[in-house]
DNA sequence: TCTCAGTTTAGAATAATTCTAAAGTATTGA
DNA sequence: TCAATACTTTAGAATTATTCTAAACTGAGA
């Protein structure tokens, strides 16, 4: 609550209601894969709700602030990452869910040079599941 | 052509003129990474085109024989990989390339075990690219 | 050649996301 | 305190890759 106030103001973001009501779900303190419904539905539930269009702008807001990571690894919806540390994921195809992996339980001990011209943004590993 | 034909018998599908087209593009022997746009447009000079519903009818079909991969790395286009064997990928957000990296020059040196109830499936590396 | 399952296709439907533009609100400085 | 203004929210329309539908077509075997 106030918390949430500090760090939308520690990003020039106005505390507006909405931004409030969202910060304070997404930055309790829980990791969490959100996406732009699952968040709209969940704050639905709240007496007074937010709008979907506020919902997608604040997510893409949160991510230009780098308080959310982005993860596009389906192509019919995108994930928001409350979980800003570096770490890779685990992907249900099935059932679209994505877990964390612990870092140190990754090791990628050999990378390739980026292509000329190129710098390397994000190094992103997916380890897609089945049954 | 005799070839795609081969492919496509060997894989219990019929050699129609649609599916010779498209086999013969992307199975030449050179690796591409194709989405259902840019197959369309590529086929759309030839004499005699095909539709869009085949083009993504055929990249299923394909897909599902293992002829070619799925790679699911940006929300809003499929790309598909001729490259049937494994390799990672850079990708350029910006201009939404994806660009092969050759096998030896990534090590993945510790693997997290898959969550109870799963197995893994594939292992995707994606090395985001900007300028 | 005939038959039929398999295939192609145009166009409609779907669905996540983005856009638009009008109404609402937080902030600030007088 | 309050007006001015830049920022924010919002409903609904637009966009767009993909999937669906159902009717026409065609390859392969009898
Ligand atoms: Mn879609
Ligand atoms: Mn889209
Ligand atoms: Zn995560
Ligand atoms: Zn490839």
């Amino acid at each position: 609550m106030q918390r949430t106030k500090e760090i939308l103001r520690a990003n020039d973001l106005r505390p507006t209601k909405q931004r409030v009501l969202i910060g304070n779900f997404l930055f309790d303190g829980v990791d969490k894969h959100v996406t732009a419904e699952s968040l709209f539905k969940k704050l639905s539930n709240e007496q007074r709700g937010v709008s979907l269009a506020t919902v997608y702008n604040t997510l893409h807001e949160f991510c230009k602030k780098e308080l959310l990571n982005k993860i596009t690894i389906d192509t019919d919806k995108v994930y928001f990452d409350t979980n800003i540390s570096l770490h890779h994921h685990f992907f249900s195809d099935k059932e679209k869910i994505l877990l964390d992996i612990k870092s140190q339980d990754v090791k990628i001990s050999s990378m390739p040079n980026a292509p000329k011209g190129k710098k390397i943004k994000k190094v992103e590993l997916i380890i897609h599941l089945e049954d």
